[in-house]
DNA sequence: TGATTATGTTAGCAGTGTCAACATTAAATT
DNA sequence: AATTTAATGTTGACACTGCTAACATAATCA
């Protein structure tokens, strides 16, 4: 019988799952409807992914890898605040631009990274990005690179939540409401740059 | 029949299912396991929630009331910078110790706030605490405002989020890993406070 | 070639959100 | 006070879900 062995099915898989949780948000991924859409039976899935927080990581690791490309900056450039300043940018776009994906890869549903070292590996380097830039910004030891990152981190993450929600709990006249439920990245990233800016100046003066 | 009508269902759920929620994490919480543990039928909660977005709406703004009293600030005092960095503590010490509760607060559990107008008044108070006191401190215009109050709550969200994954994805020194898979609140707020000084006498610097 | 392993399928279980139909009680109307 | 109506509870059912067991087929390797 032609095709009962797919050969790819597992990228395959992880790809259409991709699509399908930044399409329609990770909870309503499931096992099922994911095999649905690719052609396979029900239980096709398991053979690759041993239970739905296994292919949640796989997704996670997915967005990661994609979210540790859109940040990277060269490593050879001088690096300058402003190109840390960019690189929050770039951060923060990715996560209004693939928020479904964004709230896997940052919440809860995977549970432990360790239980996932491709994920944590993945994560990590998004981290990496973060530290090798303010590593060759200034002569911090690793624990005070450690603190500017996390402060730096948390900020970006932090925007990307609070955007998503602030037009909704607060009516200032901040954003403009023509830009519908989410205001585009870019109408925020205009703004946002003099304070990420005045952020960053505050976090490397340690 | 005795007890047929309960009489005080809404707010047993209510409280039953934030218990279970910050138990379980919210995704755990379904309707049938909640009518369960409060001895009704399956199909009690219907009468009070029409949908599960209901219930979540439900416990979400529960949590919200108690995060805005966690964080209020007597509005007679005199407002110094360090009475806000004292409410970023509390807010993150909040964020840490009511972890699952504040993932379905600040997730998107409940996709659209304004669906909810109870929901949306309990997030806004949260939100005018951040106002109040940055409105006290200095003479700014509402705009002005308004950006220190999304720049410190995304700070403060961020951290949040960040705190609770960066012991597992940076393997840096920052925490004591004797605190277990998250360290303690009170162990962050330490280190915190000092930081979080410097951010905010950013953010004032406007 | 033959055995083993990897990868697919079908059938089925327990749990879920939700609805329809019915039962009982409280509240409103006459 | 009696009766109608609305609110609040129950039971039963449907389609969907994660997951497992049992089986079928194909690829790999001795």
């Amino acid at each position: 019988m032609k095709n009962y062995h797919h050969g790819n099915l597992k990228e395959e898989l992880i790809s259409c799952a991709s699509a399908m949780c930044e399409r329609d948000g990770y909870t309503k991924l499931s096992i099922r409807s994911l095999a649905k859409e690719s052609n396979v039976s029900q239980t096709a899935p398991y053979r690759h992914f041993k239970t739905k927080e296994d292919l949640y990581a796989a997704v996670s690791r997915h967005g990661f890898n994609k979210l540790s490309k859109a940040i990277h900056v060269d490593i050879d450039k001088k690096v300058t605040k402003k190109q840390i300043v960019d690189m929050a940018i770039k951060y923060i776009e990715f996560g209004l631009e693939n928020a479904n994906t964004y709230d896997l890869m940052l919440g809860t549903a995977v549970g432990n990274f360790n239980n996932y070292p491709e994920l944590l590996e993945s994560a990590n380097s998004v981290y990496d990005n973060f530290r090798s830039n303010f590593s060759k910004l200034a002569n911090d030891s690793d624990e005070v690179i450690a603190f500017k990152c996390i402060t730096l981190w948390s900020m970006v993450h932090g925007l990307v939540g609070i955007l998503r929600k602030v037009q909704v709990v607060a009516n200032e006249p901040l954003m403009n409401p023509d830009d519908g439920p989410m205001p585009s990245a870019l109408f925020i990233a205009s703004n946002l740059e003099d304070h990420l800016d005045k952020v960053v100046s505050g976090i490397i003066k340690n």
